[in-house]
DNA sequence: CGAATATATTGTAAATTTTACAAATAGCGT
DNA sequence: ACGCTATTTGTAAAATTTACAATATATTCG
């Protein structure tokens, strides 16, 4: 079943961004509202075809930047799902992206022909249109084994944060319970985070140390490796 | 810079193998001889255009199958690679896939447009066209990560098998060396593994004995994962 | 101002795992 | 029988992990 060149030269590439945050104790990711065909009027995930003049991994931060105005997130590719009807209008891959943002750095509005844009915490997302569901869960997966493996909680924390909403986000991500001190020692023994010598403040309570990363250590980490196990 | 959905429907998919195999103490890799342009009578990675009418996944077995005639190879996808000049007929996206198989098993037959299969060790591979020294490459790392988290190295050794020969195929793999005690220790203690009771033979030393992992273990193991760190 | 409230912070002993290290063993070939 | 070659195995010290609960500190309230 030999077919010629001109048939198969009739496919699209889209990308599909999930971007995940971390607020109030939850993980969050970014949706838009779609105001374009197919599925138009669905909450889905920042993603569009892409030209064909332009590479991929390109291509992934200028549709978020279209669709979000996230300006120059790097993003990093996941995935490429490729069932033949999982687009309406032809056949269409999809490669999947993922970045860890600060949610308070960055102001989302909507362009292009995204209608809104909002964070929606990850377990109150509704029904996504074409396979977004699975992409998302399949990011939610690569999220989980990766925070075991290198130091990226700090990408969605703020630059100052204590050991309980480290903590928190550990526990958040993996589904599970720490005990605070072995925690607290196991993290501390990395060498990625210092005290910042400031305090937490206007809380009604003890106030928390507040910390922060050491990028030295925490680039040099990432390359290698560790294990988080607890 | 909005444009028609025309204008995006115009690219290609291919797929391309990265096939492994452990033989002789050597890691090795599958290439074909391309009879076929373009890069015609040059050595690389099997892999093809696909054609649309079928789903991602079972177009790497297809792809794979055609070229070599291995048949039913069950392989994983690990990245897309979608540089705008890496193909001379247009724009090509080609989505990676990888396997592990035991060489002893199989035959390789080439047969479509290539016009030869070989096994090569993975320090003798020579320049490939495309990118698919790059492909290899990242192949290489991935391999690397995941078998120091999932009991893979299995999939690469013939059924009966030394200690002596799996402590091979490690330090192969991830290019260091053991302490054979404590590698036995650990790989024991995994309970993968098991004496099968027979013995080699035809050797000229004190013959070793022949383990077999035991597959319910390594199946469970494989979802949970688990850290092989020496 | 003292007491109640709400989190933050910290230590230690026992168990387990990891590490470093070398001598004895078992077939085969001559 | 002896030599060759690769296989097999144990242990003590060090490091890490685990289980577990009382004290500290700023704020708020009465």
């Amino acid at each position: 079943m030999e077919s010629g060149f001109e048939s198969k030269f009739k496919a699209a590439i889209s990308v599909d961004n999930v971007v995940f945050g971390f607020d109030n104790n939850d993980l969050k990711v970014l949706l838009i509202y779609r105001g374009a065909e197919p599925y138009k009027e669905c909450w889905a995930l920042p993603g569009d075809l892409i030209s064909l003049d332009q590479d991929l991994d390109e291509s992934a931060e200028i549709v978020l930047q279209n669709l979000t105005g996230l300006d120059n997130i790097y993003m990093e590719q996941i995935h490429t799902f490729g069932r033949v009807d999982r687009h309406p209008f032809g056949r269409v891959f999809t490669v999947a992206y993922f970045a860890l943002i600060k949610i308070e750095d960055y102001n989302v509005k909507p362009s292009s022909w995204a209608e809104e844009a909002a964070w929606f915490p990850i377990n109150e997302v509704p029904e996504l249109p074409f396979d977004h569901n699975e992409i998302l869960e399949y990011a939610k997966n690569l999220l989980k084994s990766k925070i075991r493996r290198q130091p990226i909680g700090f990408e969605l924390l703020p630059k100052y944060f204590t050991l309980t909403e480290i903590q928190n986000l550990y526990e958040a991500i993996l589904e599970t319970t720490f005990d605070t001190r072995n925690f607290r020692k196991k993290l501390l023994s990395m060498n990625i985070i210092i005290d910042s010598g400031k305090m937490q403040s206007d809380v009604a309570h003890r106030p928390a140390k507040l910390y922060k990363y050491i990028t030295k250590k925490y680039l040099q980490l990432q390359q290698t490796g560790f294990t988080f196990d607890l």
